[in-house]
DNA sequence: CCTACCGATCGGTAGG
DNA sequence: CCTACCGATCGGTAGG
């Protein structure tokens, strides 16, 4: 039926993007010092000088993940948070996204890469990285102080933003996909455990 | 006065315990892999080859350096909790301890690395860590099992627990000994956003 | 994107 | 613990 089809579109634009993928996935699995240009090259059935066709430098490629991986989160919990309702569904809902983004199959090497590797930036990189992480934590600020004015948890500042955020970027040093908890179910035990009791 | 007293014991047997700490400081900074002999050696004062007459590898050096860290949190917070009083005054005692262990300017270093390079181990070392991990960790199930008997907390899961660790040990991403909240305050504040409000 | 290569650096060792 | 060194590997580049 359609065997040829994966091979045809073999000189897409996006030899870039697997990459990324690629690189992805062995900074999350070795740390970014540890890869060499050579796995990458492998990876994506190049040669060793190749990547350097798509990338200036090594670091250009960290800059890449780590800000899709940022981005994609970010986009992620947006859209919760747009969704709409009470405090308490608007809340569920981010934590869901969150989680979902940095444990699914097909982005959680980007978080990991996100959350571990990212203190090899250079300054500038590590600027704009800081920026658009401001700009997310904002989003957790925001619905911590609408669920204080509806009463369901008694202290939103910055420090229980920042609990909040260890507890759910610490799901990544621990969660299985074959642990039997599914991540809805994670995402529902955090809120139980930081939200007052609901009332009736 | 005693102006001669420093290096009238450069020769004692704590060279050693000398590379450690630089090591846990180079280790914490730019990570394991990107940490050089040669940067070890430089900081302790010696040639590039000489780190070598204390450890037989770089990777000993690692688990020398993460072993001091976990043994130093567990002796501190096994204390604690042995300490005495209510469950919540065990929490709370035990919540403090760790915090410092992480964030205290001696310490840190030994706990970033454990936290963040223990994945650079070799298999047989990191079954050993995790052994020791895991008997930290049931110091906690502990505490979190006596405040549910309390009344304390509603929930004592493993989920729970990972969610407390998470939240302590992201800490080490945020906290800073210039930032205006004292240790004991953030203590403070977690025990609040967990526990059930005292009461009376 | 491949071929062929370079200078630099790295972990580790022999021999004292 | 120092001196002197080795083989291996690394990020990156020129030239096609």
């Amino acid at each position: 039926m359609a065997a040829s089809r994966k091979s045809l579109i073999k000189d897409e634009p996006n030899r870039r993007a697997e990459i990324v993928r690629a690189a992805s996935r062995l900074f999350a699995d070795k740390g970014y010092s540890a890869t060499t240009i050579r796995d990458i090259a492998r990876a994506v059935d190049m040669q060793s000088g190749s990547p350097f066709y798509h990338f200036r430098t090594k670091h250009d490629m960290l800059l890449a993940v780590v800000l899709e991986g940022m981005a994609t989160i970010s986009r992620a919990v947006g859209a919760a948070a747009a969704q709409g309702g009470t405090p308490r569904e608007i809340f569920d809902a981010m934590l869901l996204a969150h989680l979902e983004q940095l444990l699914a199959e097909d982005g959680r090497h980007f978080a990991a890469t996100l959350l571990h590797e990212s203190h090899h930036l250079e300054a500038a990189a590590l600027a704009e990285l800081i920026e658009q992480k401001d700009a997310y934590e904002a989003l957790w600020q925001k619905a911590l102080r609408e669920l204080r004015r509806a009463g369901d948890i008694a202290d939103d500042s910055h420090v229980t933003r920042l609990f909040l955020m260890g507890a759910l970027n610490w799901t990544v040093q621990w969660y299985h996909p074959k642990g039997g908890r599914s991540v809805r179910q994670i995402a529902r035990q955090l809120s139980d455990l930081l939200l007052n009791p609901k009332s009736r």
